[in-house]
DNA sequence: CGATACGTTGAGAATTTTCAATCCGAGTGG
DNA sequence: CCACTCGGATTGAAAATTCTCAACGTATCG
């Protein structure tokens, strides 16, 4: 983890990094380059977009996070959007081959969050294929959403702010913004948790848990820092 | 693509094969092992189940499909279970190794395998995330495995049989066995495909093109002959 | 001939969407 | 400072989709 911590930072040290605006895309889905990103600040979201033009949310990328996951694929799968002000450091191919040479551990730990990234993918998958009943949905999502920022399971007291709202969550779970609202009432009206203002509190955290569950998924993309190299 | 096939032949002539009958497992989610597999003949399916014991489908194996795509992570993200009778060459993390070292561009495919599994199974997180309606989804999920079987868009005069029942159809799309049948009868009734006793009937290809281009998703996971090393 | 697994059908219930109206807060220009 | 606007959020009511439960049909296999 050290050593990762240090490779980022060698790489980033050398390119300059890019600062995004709050809605403008870091790259577009279809569109393809030769260059990764690191997320240094700010969050991004993910989106797939359909030929009809629906769009959906499939992870979120807080700093510390790579984008895309892949190599050897050329096209971008998804579009990379800055929620709000964000800052990328751009990591050109090239580079990560000589990243790679110097660093013979790179190269697992980049397939490490490939792999990660695909195992998120599937569950996900299987989550949303048994149907979970929308509070199921959405309580997994800011859950998950406060575990990536606090980086431990959040308790009662904490507070923590993201910079989505319910649109995002809307695209990030399949449900409509409106039903959303609606679900929202009903999980704080349970006690279980509150969304407002971009502030999710954990009102119980037992009953939270045992809901979310269920359906364990780590949400929001996988943290580099994730990864167990044992 | 010749390479592929002469490193899989090359490993596989060294490894016993495996018989797995109908329904049996060829590993268990959650448990782990240093081997991969290698389909030979019959149909795998991939299950995914949550702590509730709700299982979904997030792929399906066929001949020349490699399980899982992972290598690093040692657990098995999902069970992989014979749908109909089943040959499997399985091959040890250290075979892996070694095949790696005398073919250096098995790192590559592999590498591809994974990744390209990543894009399937965002591309299918994607699709479930738009609602897309039940007939679309099934429509869907037949249509692409008719095309993996075929290799090549299906027409109206192919006869494509798949040792699937309603039920797996409900589990790899999120349906109800009983509302799968509903579905299928309105596909049915509307012209656009058939799905009886193992086998799928196109009816109008234009129109069955329609309705699931607005989700193109190749369905059934990754053959590794899809990959493109250009 | 049962037993068993899969498929079909009906009717009511539950969930979610759609559409439409309204509200609220933050920024903007006068 | 105020009106205005605009993007989100909320609410209500009706419509659509899918699920559940339960019954029944059909084929296969020993």
């Amino acid at each position: 983890m050290a050593d990762e911590e240090s490779i980022k930072d060698l790489e980033c040290s050398r390119s300059p990094s890019l600062s995004i605006r709050a809605g403008e895309a870091i790259f577009e889905q279809g569109s393809h380059s030769d260059y990764i990103y690191n997320v240094i600040s700010g969050w991004v979201s993910l989106h797939h977009t359909n030929r009809e033009g629906n769009s959906a949310i499939i992870g979120f990328a807080l700093p510390g996070d790579v984008l895309p996951f892949k190599r050897l694929t050329k096209f971008y799968n998804f579009s990379a959007v800055a929620i709000d002000n964000v800052t990328v450091c751009p990591i050109h191919a090239s580079r990560q081959v000589r990243l790679e040479h110097h660093h013979p551990e790179y190269d697992a730990l980049h397939r490490g969050v490939v792999e990660q990234a695909l195992d998120l993918a599937e569950t996900n998958l299987a989550a949303h294929r048994f149907g979970a009943p929308a509070e199921e949905r959405v309580a997994n999502l800011l859950w998950s959403l406060a575990f990536k920022c606090l980086r431990r399971p959040p308790s009662e007291t904490d507070r923590v702010v993201v910079p989505i709202s319910q649109i995002q969550i809307g695209l990030a779970t399949g449900i409509t913004p409106v039903h959303v609202s609606r679900t929202l009432r009903a999980l704080r009206q349970a006690g279980l948790l509150q969304f407002d203002r971009h502030m999710i509190l954990i009102h119980n955290r037992a009953k939270v848990e045992m809901l979310v569950g269920a359906s364990t998924n780590g949400w929001g993309s996988e943290h580099a820092s994730d990864i167990n190299l044992s």
